[in-house]
DNA sequence: TTGTAAGCGTTATCAA
DNA sequence: TTGATAACGCTTACAA
C-alpha cells in the first residue's frame, strides 16, 4: 500500500509538504506541488479514508437508516438524498439492520437520517447527548442535535377522510399500520376528528402491519362482514395493494362494492385499475430536505423542524356512494 | 470522547490491558476484566472504526455499489446480501454515485458487489489489481480478486422466445435495453439463435434503455406498425410496465392483440391484468450468493464463478396466435 | 498477567 | 516555502 511517506520518499520532501501538495494548500510551490501530484500518480497513490477519518474527525460521509430494503417509497426518497449530499461534498450511504447501527456512535458516519423503527428513541436521544447529528423522519424527537422532517400525516388523513365522507361513505374501515408507528398513529388521529365530527359515520379499526399481508387480511375481515358498500382507508398504498389483490380474487370489485383510498402514491397506484385514490406527497423532497438539515446540523446551524405537505389524489377505487342499488355479490 | 486511554487511567492500567479486556482476551484476569468492562460501560465508552480500521487494516464492512435506487429488483437482492453479510460478522452499505467509487480504493469497505455500470470493467480491473475483493452481478470479468455471479440471461431469454414460438407468434418484437448492458446483449444472442432457428418468424429489434420510457416508446411504434396481432418480448419487466401503460390508454389488448412477456418477475407483475408472463430468479438467492462469494475471496479462498438459475412464468399476456379472427383495433 | 512501545496513514502545529 | 514531530485511537509484538 503506497503512503505519503512513498511519496515524500521518492520526491525528497517531507511528509508534510505532500500533505500540503495533495491538499491543495497554496503554501507550497507549485513547481513542488507538481513533481509531488506527479509522483502520487505515477505510483497509484490512494489516501486512505480510515486514517483521514480518525485525524480530522470526521468522514464526510452520511447514513441512512431504513428498516428493510423492500420500500417502494424508498427509491425516489434516497435519489433525493443523493443528490444533495452529493452537491455538499458527502458521501451517502444506505444501512439496514440492527448490526449497522453502530456506524454513527462509532463515527464511521458522521450523522445519520432515521426511517427505522428499529431504533428506539431512547437510543437516538442516547447518540445525540454524545453530540452526533441525527434527523428523524419517522417520529418526533426533541432534541438540540435532532432534526424532524416530518410528513404532514394529519393533513394527509384528513383528506383522505373527508374525501370518502364527501362521496357519502357511511361505513370506514381504517387500516393501520403496526404498533407504535407515529405515522399510523398520527393518521389514525386525524381519521377519528374527522369521522367523528362528520353526521352517521362509522369507522372501524382493524390493526394492520404497514405490508400487503396486512391488507389481505383486512380485506378477509371486510368481506366477511359485508352486507353493504363500505369504504377503506388503508393507512399507506401498500396495504391497500395487499387488499386489493385479495379483492381481485372474489366477486367484489374496487370503486363499487369497496370503496379505497391508500397513503404515498406509490409509483404502483399508477397502473392498478382501477388507480388508487392516494395521498401524495414529493418523496424526493422528503429525502433532499432531511438531508439538507442534517448537513445544517451538522455545520453547527441552528434549524427548525420542517414538515412535507400532502395532497390528494382522486381515484377510480373510490366511487360515491351507492348502496341501495349494490347487494353483496355472489 | 472517551478512548482506551480515558479506560486506562480510571482503571488504573495500561491501555493495552484494556485492549485485551475489550476484545475479550483470555490474558488479562477476569476480575480486572470485568473491572475494566464495568468502567468501559460507565463512561459509555464506544471504539473508534476509523482508528480500529486504520490499524488492522479491514473495516469488515461490504459495500454494495448500485446504479440508482429506484429498482424494482434491489429489495429482496440487498436482504439477500443483508442476511448473509451479518451471519459473517460483516457490516453491509448501499451505495451509489460516481462520488461514492471512492470507498472501495481508499479501504473504507473490504470488498464490493456491482451492479452498477458507472463502474467501467477497466476500473474494476484496476481496483482488483491492487488486490481490492469485488463481485460482478453484471458483466464477465476475470481476474483472480474479482468473482461473478450472473443470471442465467441465455436460458432465461431462450425460454422466453420459445414460449412465444410455442405459442404461434410469427412476429416478435424484442425491446433490448441500454447500449452496451451486459444482459440485454445476452438476452439477445439467445433471441436471434432461437428466432432464426424457428420456422417463419420474424423479430424486430427495438432499442429500449429498462427503463418504463422504453416500454412506452416500443409501445408507440409497434401501434404505428400494427397490421395483426404480434408478440412483444420486453427484456425487463420494467419496461413491459411502460408497454402496458401506453397500450392501457388504447384500445389495444395485452393477450390479444400484443402478447407480452418480460423479464425479472418483479412483484408488481403479480398485480398486472391480465398477469405478466416473465422469466424468474431468485433475488434473494442471488444477493446471498454474491455475498458469500465475496466473503470467501476475500477470506482468501478460491472460488468458481456462479450463475442463477431461471424459470418462466406463464401469464395472461401472453395468448395463442389468433390473428385470422382480430384485426386492427379502433 | 500486565506494561511498554511501535506503528497504522493522515493532518496540523511549530520551528527552521 | 519546507521539515520535524506530535497526535488521532487502536492493536499487538515483546518485555517485564
Amino acid at each position: 500500500m503506497v503512503s505519503i511517506k512513498d511519496i515524500a520518499k521518492k520526491a525528497g520532501v517531507s511528509i508534510s509538504t505532500v500533505s500540503y501538495a495533495l491538499n491543495g494548500s497554496s503554501k507550497v510551490t507549485d513547481e513542488t506541488s507538481s513533481r509531488i501530484l506527479a509522483i502520487a500518480r505515477e505510483l497509484n497513490y490512494v489516501p486512505n479514508a480510515a486514517a483521514r477519518t480518525l485525524k480530522k474527525r470526521e468522514s464526510r460521509i452520511l447514513g441512512v437508516f431504513l428498516t428493510d430494503f423492500k420500500g417502494d417509497v424508498y427509491g425516489e426518497l434516497l435519489d433525493g438524498m443523493k443528490e444533495v449530499c452529493n452537491s455538499q461534498g458527502y458521501d451517502l450511504i444506505v444501512c439496514s439492520g440492527k448490526q449497522s447501527h453502530r456506524m454513527l456512535p462509532e463515527r464511521m458516519i458522521d450523522g445519520a437520517v432515521i426511517l427505522d423503527h428499529t431504533f428506539s428513541s431512547e437510543e437516538l436521544l442516547k447518540y445525540a447527548e454524545r453530540n452526533h447529528k441525527i434527523v428523524v423522519l419517522d417520529r418526533e424527537l426533541e432534541h438540540p442535535n435532532i432534526n424532524q422532517v416530518l410528513l404532514d400525516n394529519k393533513a394527509g388523513a384528513t383528506l383522505a377522510t373527508e374525501y370518502l365522507v364527501e362521496q357519502g361513505h357511511k361505513k370506514i374501515y381504517v387500516v393501520s399500520g403496526p404498533e407504535g408507528s407515529y405515522d399510523s398513529t398520527q393518521r389514525m388521529k386525524a381519521v377519528k376528528m374527522v369521522a367523528d365530527r362528520a353526521e352517521d359515520v362509522d369507522w372501524i379499526e382493524i390493526q394492520g402491519d404497514f405490508k400487503k399481508s396486512g391488507g389481505e387480511k383486512a380485506a378477509e375481515q371486510i368481506m366477511q362482514e359485508y352486507t353493504e358498500p363500505v369504504a377503506v382507508f388503508c393507512l399507506n398504498d401498500e396495504m391497500a395493494i395487499g387488499l386489493c389483490n385479495r379483492i381481485a380474487d372474489t366477486e367484489f370489485k374496487i370503486g363499487e362494492h369497496v370503496h379505497l383510498i391508500g397513503f404515498d402514491n406509490i409509483e404502483l397506484t399508477r397502473y392498478m385499475q382501477p388507480r388508487l385514490a392516494t395521498i401524495d406527497y414529493s418523496k424526493r423532497k422528503w429525502g433532499a430536505l432531511a438531508s439538507e438539515q442534517l448537513i445544517k446540523i451538522i455545520s453547527g446551524e441552528k434549524v427548525d423542524h420542517e414538515r412535507i405537505y400532502v395532497t390528494l389524489v382522486r381515484g377510480g377505487s373510490v366511487g360515491t356512494e351507492t348502496k341501495r342499488s349494490i347487494s353483496r355479490p355472489n
